[in-house]
DNA sequence: CGTCACTGTCTTTTT
DNA sequence: GACAGTGACG
């Protein structure tokens, strides 16, 4: 069976139509899993006609509503499985659903449209890609693929990736694709980001994508706007089809989601979204809280419930992150409650430095397993994924078994990306940006010259890379080594190409991965990590087998970027807070509570009020996933870089009702005395450490001197002559007896035309077959 | 063309 | 303290 859960065969365009009437249950008894939902609950699980808006405070059992729901749907047969559409972000949360709506039901149920915003649309998008100008075979970029095409086209536009960095420009595209605007559709109120080259710049990327027949992550539902705008009967097909709609964690989704969303539910108007304004941490993603302050005016006749009672945590730890929720302005606001028994406060300890912060969470999880509790019990929570890295450590010298969650994941690394790259040239010989990747990988002496003569021929001629060598393979510009290995290369690329129209897949991909030298060049590489890269290989061939086919696969690597972890195993999880969202522990460690750090210092930087709510939500986040004991750390002294840098407490500390907190100091280090909540470090801890100071006194530790900043002295670019000679079509009118000029081989006359290519009689040179667009007439 | 060593940049968070 | 980009050299 396939695992990718958007693999739901059996679309059926004309199963616009309910079950029949006479099956429907509305009188049937209520099965024992909706009795055993609470009022409220039960309230959202029954309420099955028109808008619903679910607030579901952090622990309510908001999954449990959806599921239970959508069970009573199928139970009352209102719907076919096929005419649901359940969206949730991740992908774990749409397995969760999966596996929970199949548990209530007693079977799996097929063909409902259970997924992810991006793994819907791309689904749709598939199937309609012609009308919005992409071929069904798109490819689907990740951030690298994307980051390196953004570099090209500010490279081609001949500015400055130092004053225009690509990572900024990625941003503000991504941003606007979030917001549902394509190229054309700009506002004005956004036509001046990049010094106003950023529009034009916007429109020569998605041009370029269209080209390459690819897709970022936000054209995924772009593209299905613009399908549903200007195709009304495909936006039909879709609108009757869904009778339900259901949407996980609504306070995440941007304006384009919001949109397909609104698009999608107007035929019906049965749509359920459950979500948290506390829980809204993906803003910096274009997430928009609006979207769900705003549900009311959206849907009309909608109605709300609030889940409240909280299942999840002890009096103590909800106390805590309730009072220090209520610190933001703008929220619904809602009073969570529980009847679990008063437990432990929520525990507060300052420490030296990070290494010592690893080792008080290192002895407090030794000791807790000492005492029988499961280390599957226990999560470290960071602001920033680099922070795991002490933890690691302290815990692999201790012996204590972890998992850092959503990690380097594995398609990102190295020799995955290669190998996923020669597949994709397999299936689509235009991805220019996979070709890039392993024309020169293994080393077949392809250098920086041949490369550039070949993204010029593909500029000029507006074609795919291995288009351009198709024809450029019959001339004599590259030179004969570099000619017939590449060539070869694209021998061995039609070869494979119609081997995987025969063979099965996961057997092509081996025959490729051998052929090309790409394991041999593992093979033959002495570093350390080596060996694993050629493990990961034989479980990416393992992870092929799984799918039916390279295309399936590939969709999966693209959206699906979480490889399954292995839960059984009795580890400690490290992860980001983000990455914790919806996840619960009994035992949780906060380290890192430190101004800068968390709230972290960019966020307050951008964007100011909302930006420091939005760390607030994200610590409200962090204490709600424990049950049992919520452990919060700060340090005096951290590393940064290679700097020492005296911390300040973070001011989310001061904002912890005291009445729900322990205040744990190590001896001579912090005043714990001190009124007023948590004023700093003792003068005899961190010299010079006071508060309001914020930036923190540094110490360069470094060992080599710097250079001075400021008088760094600009590279001098050089632009080579024929980096300049664009030709138009006219100047490509050559008659035979022409005198022409080649960069490389001089001046010569044209003694036969081909298409676009010329054979040559060169002065110096001889004759040669060359193209066109390289010559010019002397 | 490939390799090595040096430099500056960076870390927020992710589908 | 990692990594990409760059320049010098073989």
């Amino acid at each position: 069976m396939s695992s990718d859960p958007f693999d739901l065969s059996g679309f059926e365009p004309e199963a616009a139509a309910p079950p029949p009437e006479a099956d429907r249950g509305a009188a049937l008894p209520a099965p024992d899993w909706l009795a055993r939902l609470n009022e409220a609950q039960g309230e959202a699980a029954a309420h099955l006609d028109g808008p619903l808006l679910v607030l579901a405070g952090a622990g309510t059992g908001k999954t449990r509503v959806l599921v239970s729901r959508l069970a009573n749907i199928l139970y009352r047969r209102l719907a076919w499985p096929s005419q649901i559409l359940a969206v949730t972000f991740t992908n774990k949360a749409a397995r969760e659903m999966r596996e929970r709506v199949d548990q209530l039901i007693g079977g799996v149920v097929e063909g409902l449209w259970l997924g992810t915003f991006h793994g819907i649309a791309n689904r749709i998008l598939r199937r309609h890609a012609e009308l919005v100008g992409l071929k069904q075979n798109f490819t689907i970029l990740d951030d690298d693929d994307q980051l390196r095409l953004i570099k090209q086209i500010i490279e081609a536009e001949g500015l400055d990736e130092k004053q225009l960095p690509p990572r900024l420009l990625k941003g503000q595209f991504d941003r606007l694709k979030d917001r549902g605007l394509a190229p054309g559709k700009l506002p004005d109120s956004e036509t001046g980001f990049a010094e106003g080259k950023g529009p034009q710049l916007y429109r020569l990327y998605c041009e370029r994508l269209l080209q390459l027949n690819a897709c970022d992550f936000g054209d995924l539902l772009l593209h299905n706007l613009t399908l549903f705008r200007e195709h009304a009967q495909v936006l039909q097909k879709y609108q009757h089809q869904f009778r339900y709609i259901l949407v996980d964690e609504y306070q995440d989704t941007n304006v384009a989601q919001y949109l397909w969303l609104r698009l999608l539910a107007q035929k019906h108007h049965n749509i359920c979204c459950v979500g948290d304004d506390d829980q809204s941490i993906y803003g910096w993603r274009g997430a928009e809280v609006g979207n769900i302050l705003r549900f009311e005016k959206d849907f009309e006749g909608a109605k709300i419930v609030r889940l409240e009672r909280n299942y999840r945590s002890t009096p103590h730890i909800l106390g805590a992150a309730s009072g220090l929720i209520a610190h933001n302005e703008s929220r619904l606001g809602k009073t969570l409650w529980t009847e679990l028994n008063e437990g432990e406060k929520v525990i507060v300890q300052g420490v030296w430095d990070g290494d010592e912060e690893a080792r008080v969470a290192g002895e407090e999880i030794e000791t807790l397993q000492r005492d029988g509790v499961s280390l599957n019990q226990m999560a470290i929570l960071v602001r920033a994924g680099h922070q795991t890295r002490a933890f690691e450590e302290r815990f692999l010298t201790i012996g204590v078994k972890y998992r850092v969650v959503g990690g380097l994941r594995f398609y990102e690394r190295r020799e995955i990306r290669d190998a996923i790259a020669y597949l994709r040239v397999i299936m689509q010989p235009d991805d220019d940006l996979a070709f890039e990747r392993i024309v020169n990988v293994p080393k077949r002496g392809l250098g920086e010259s041949t490369l550039q003569m070949l993204h010029k021929a593909a500029r000029a001629a507006g074609r795919s890379l291995t288009a351009t060598l198709d024809e450029l393979l019959q001339t004599d510009e590259i030179k004969p080594k570099q000619r017939n290995t590449l060539k070869a290369l694209m021998g061995d690329f039609a070869r494979w190409r119609s081997q995987a129209a025969e063979l099965p897949h996961t057997e092509v991909a081996e025959i490729v991965l051998e052929e090309s030298g790409y394991t041999r060049m593992w093979q033959e590489d002495k570093s350390p990590e080596a060996p694993g890269r050629l493990e990961n290989l034989k479980e990416l061939i393992g992870a092929l087998g799984e799918f039916e086919n390279f295309a399936g696969f590939l969709d999966h690597v693209a959206l699906v970027m979480d490889t399954e972890n292995s839960e059984d195993a009795e580890m400690v999880s490290l992860m980001t807070l983000h990455a914790a969202k919806g996840l619960e522990f009994d035992y949780i460690f906060l380290p890192g509570w430190e101004e800068e750090l968390f709230p972290s210092r960019r966020s307050l930087e951008g964007n100011g009020t909302a930006g420091l709510e939005e760390e607030r939500r994200l610590a409200y986040v962090g204490l709600t996933r424990a049950r049992k004991r919520a452990h919060i750390t700060y340090a005096a002294n951290r590393r940064i870089y290679n700097q020492w840098t005296s911390a300040i407490p973070s001011r989310f500390l001061d904002e912890l009702p005291p009445d729900h907190v322990e205040q744990r100091a190590a001896a001579g280090l912090y005043r714990s005395a001190r009124p007023g909540g948590f004023g700093g470090f003792a003068d005899s801890a961190t010299a010079g450490a006071n508060r309001g100071d914020y930036g923190g006194h540094t110490w360069d530790f470094s060992p080599q001197k710097r250079r001075p900043a400021g008088l760094i002295e600009g590279r001098v670019r050089h632009v080579s002559d024929d980096d300049v000679v664009q030709h138009s079509p006219d100047d490509l009118a050559f008659g035979l007896g022409d005198r022409v000029f080649h960069v490389k081989f001089g001046y010569g006359r044209i003694r036969g035309i081909e298409g676009n290519k010329l054979l040559i009689a060169f002065e110096k040179a001889g004759e040669k077959r060359v193209i066109a667009s390289f010559v010019e007439k002397a």
